[in-house]
DNA sequence: GATGAATGAGCTTTCATTCAT
DNA sequence: AATGAATGAAAGCTCATTCAT
């Protein structure tokens, strides 16, 4: 295994703690090394600049979503199964990989500007936009999803999900999020089904 | 009229678009006195810190919202009929007055840090959160609403909206916001009602 | 009496227990005019300046010690009780008016490019300095004093009370000033007597 | 040798220098850079800011002048010798390195904001106070000092010579400084002796 | 005489990035 | 690959002073 990409990929997740927990611009290229035991110089031969270490960080955050949504969507199970799982799948990473989901929330949703050039759209979210577009597909050709804008259904969902982590995470919601996975999953599902 | 309470809604108003558009931290005071064809140090005159200029931006709009929300909840219609009202005044905000909603999705929502003193948990937004809370009680006590935790529906509410405001701004919707109108105030509606 | 002139006091009075207690730097006007219920533009009808300001309360300061000096010069009594009179004098001062010996000490002997122009040498001082003059010369004339150089004496005399004070501020001194009154009197005696 | 030691009191050199000249707030941070043939920036990697730097300072000079003492202290001559060793070590450096003195006076003892931190009471000085009350306290001990309070005596001898050297500075002494070495150990001894 | 909004130069400090070693 | 000293532009903010009212 090469032990460069192995670096870069430590490099990432230490990145994408610090960007997600005190922000893209409050999070400096020093405190980023420090945080790795690197000096500021070698960082630089792994990332050229931190626009594009951040845009690096979405991208592998896009494909580890996407890879657990693609086994769900290639589960032999209901629409109306899948959707649950979906749920439980972003709500497990927002507890057991939480800077993932903010990162995604409060990074990359929110300053445009560092990903204008390279991440324009969905691009570097593709792989994750992808699974979702695939599990809405396939529900409205078995006909358990009722055939809508694939975006008004996409907004629902990413929108319902992001708002909830972020209600948790400014400490508002009374309980836990798993508690509400059975609420939203139904929710959801009751606003896309076919009927 | 008080001429100094009209330039400080002058600032507001155009600090507002500013940050909307370029960000919070690309924003720089010098942008904003010369987007006002004011000096630098008279800003402060006007508000002692950008935090500062943040926080009552925030209040000023939750404030505007929070007000066209209690114009529907004063209305002597269904739920149903508020909930596409409140879909309408959102997309409508969204389109006349662009920079609110991206102010409250991109500098409100994603830059904690410049918010946690003096605007923790829903403080600054309580007028336009108060008008969802009483919407969604009242649907209930009529018996229109399902009984479910208030967060999940105010979730689903402000999550969704959120995330179809996002993607028009990202060029990714293919079609008007108004078009969508329908479908989206049916799914919430679907996934609110008591059935 | 003149009222602008009355104004002129309190001015000055106000200023002096500001640049004394925050710094000459950390003091600023507004600070000034706000502690006088005054505005920063009518300040300025009668200071015309900061550093003029600064140099009048100087004056002020030595005008109100010279007249307490000169007392005591014109009192029948030897040197040596003289001597006691002029400590207790100044000790009395730093503890009913601290703010004017904290003045001298730490604004006018500080901040020298502050009284470059104007208050050049002893000039803004001079009332002060006159006195401790006549002190001095009067006891050597009397055959109490060794005549020695003047400037030797004085800085004993008032580097000695100067950093007693500066040691009292500074919380250092383990007795209150006028316990030292005895200590400090001989020992200046003891240094100028012609013994 | 260790580089960036070096630097480090290179910088101290000359910020010193400059501060004790124009005054700590009229001395700012590019005009140490400049003077250092220096980037701001790398300033700011040596010292994080201007008031650590004046704290390092003062240390700096304490250590200065302590050795000197020390020297003294660890001399087999009587106290009446030793006295007049200490202030010539203080006139002597009052003319090698002027600006130490001056610091000592003009920026330490008068900024007292500046080191409110760190250098609380006497600590940033204590190696060179602790040589002053060695040289009192066996000057006691040896029936040579009258036993008096020790801030008394502390007092007499750093106002004293504060004073000299100040009044110097302002080109108010006649006579070079060295020439009232006499009179001034003089009197300093004769007011301290225990006689 | 009185007000306080307005100016703008200048301050301290930060930080992405470079480059000699 | 690795270091970290060095750069310098630009940020947020302050404040003595002016001037229209």
């Amino acid at each position: 295994m090469d032990k460069k990409e192995a670096k870069r990929v430590e490099i990432i997740n230490v990145a994408l703690e610090l960007f997600a927990t005190k922000g893209f611009y409050s999070t400096t290229i020093p405190d980023i090394a420090k945080a790795l035991n690197m000096s500021v110089g070698n960082l630089y031969n792994y990332f050229k600049s931190k626009d594009i270490l951040a845009k690096e960080i979405i991208k592998y955050i896009s494909h580890y979503l996407g890879n657990k949504l693609k086994e769900i969507n290639m589960m032999p199970i209901s629409t109306k199964e899948k959707t649950k799982k979906i749920v439980e799948v972003y709500f497990e990473t927002a507890k057991n990989r939480p800077h993932m989901i903010d990162y995604f929330l409060r990074v990359y949703l929110s300053n445009r500007e560092v990903f204008k050039d390279g991440c324009e759209g969905m691009i570097c979210v593709s792989e994750f936009v992808t699974e979702i577009m695939i599990y809405f597909e396939e529900g409205v050709r078995r006909g358990e999803l009722k055939n809508q804008d694939f975006f008004s259904a996409f907004g629902l969902f990413m929108g319902y999900l992001g708002g909830m982590v972020f209600l948790k995470g400014e400490n508002i919601l009374p309980k836990e999020l798993e508690e509400y996975i059975d609420d939203i999953s139904n929710n959801i599902y009751r606003a896309l089904s076919a009927k």
